[in-house]
DNA sequence: CGAGCGCTTGACCGGCGTCAACACCCGTGG
DNA sequence: CCACGGGTGTTGACGCCGGTCAAGCGCTCG
């Protein structure tokens, strides 16, 4: 089985009671006492573009939480096909299938440089039996991760490649600066809406060309969105 | 708003402690002093293909359980065109977003006749504050609608047609006697895998034509699935 | 400066959508 | 009892969208 972290991928271990995300995450309304129950140390984790945090069936012992970055939830086919099923960005949690299953369903990849708190399952285990105020949390994070999955079906792997690159632009936008959309490469945006990337490519050059983004560095990653009405009518 | 039930659906009040699905159900390992937490009562509804249970947005006080029968929930796009993102089926839950928010988010449509358990939002918060048993029964059904939805990604709206309907067959095998396939109209098929129903006529015909599958009634419905191992491969 | 990777673009073709005709099942009413 | 009509499934003809294969370009990094 492939290591859960190299140590080089070891950043130290999270402070979480002073964490600068603490209102986003897991953890957002414990009091100190709480923290007192945490005794399994809970570590942060980099990873470099493409690096694997976990994989299909792997054994399942850890959440994790993104404290910036990105991650890439994959399902491989039998014949090799590759499909991402959901993209998880800053604040997200993903792993909670190890809160039932001793194995993740899917391989979790990172898109870019992304850090990563990596909770024991110890850790909640404690906390919740002691304290009822992370149930509401948890569901919380089911409940976004359930809605995400539902949105993804019904935008982004919806009608037309048109109208799925369309929502992959809006759906990839940046959370505090909306007209700035951050893409990834046309494989993986074509892996996200179940098209080929010169597919995905035409029309987002076709989009470029009508002028309803324009593009902001040289790699086709970054753009400026500048006219959402058309992309929403698709 | 619509009504959530007509009196032509009401089947009585349903009796937990008693009842005949309650292993799987949500209350399966509830004590006998937990009933009696049970001050509001569990209505039994019934409704026929086509008919709504709740809507997009509608206000979301209850939660459901299938005692038999087909849910889809569907997602309208704002020019019409309808997205299935989910298909539930016997002893499922749905409506579990009515836990964290006072909307549903899709809209939950019986797909053939079906009879629910609805269960009033006060009577998980009486339960859940006073046992912790139900909690992780709750998430035992986040984790089952999200994986449920993660697989409906990767399965049938992944790859060719053929691929597609291959897949849809393969999931909608009857639970108890799995060389059974229980098939919707192919106008419901399409929007589940995003297809037309040309299409999907076309390659059930093909499959019928090859002998994969064997038609059991004159309607397009009910098949016998002769060989698995094609529609896997396909 | 050259190798390699990712993005773009073109030419071609096949799969799927579109439009339409027809078959079949069933319920209704003559 | 049959005639009729609507709803659903099937099948065909045709055209276009998106997949395939291939060439070329521009970055980036040795």
């Amino acid at each position: 089985m492939i290591p859960i972290h190299k140590d080089s991928q070891w950043q130290g271990i999270s402070d979480c009671k002073n964490c600068g995300i603490r209102e986003m995450a897991l953890f957002a309304d414990l009091q100190d006492e709480d923290f007192s129950l945490i005794h399994t140390p809970i570590d942060t984790l980099k990873f470099e573009a493409s690096e694997i945090v976990y994989s299909e069936n792997q054994h399942a012992g850890y959440l994790f939480t993104i404290r910036h970055g990105a991650i890439k939830l994959v399902r491989n086919a039998s014949d090799g096909r590759e499909r991402i099923v959901r993209v998880l960005r800053t604040s997200d949690v993903f792993g909670l299938e190890a809160l039932l299953k001793a194995q993740y369903e899917t391989e979790a990849i990172a898109l870019e440089t992304t850090e990563l708190c990596r909770i024991p399952l110890e850790v909640i285990h404690q906390l919740s039996q002691q304290t009822p105020r992370l149930h509401q949390r948890l569901m919380e994070r089911w409940h976004k991760a359930l809605k995400d999955a539902d949105d993804w079906i019904a935008s982004i792997n919806f009608g037309s490649a048109r109208q799925r690159v369309a929502q992959m632009i809006l759906k990839l936008r940046l959370t505090h600066t909306p007209d700035i959309t951050a893409l990834y490469s046309r494989q993986d945006m074509g892996a996200m809406s179940d098209l080929k990337l010169e597919t995905v490519s035409r029309e987002m050059s076709r989009w470029t060309q009508l002028g309803v983004i324009q593009p902001l560095d040289k790699k086709g990653r970054m753009y400026k969105i500048m006219d959402e009405e058309t992309l929403l009518n698709a």
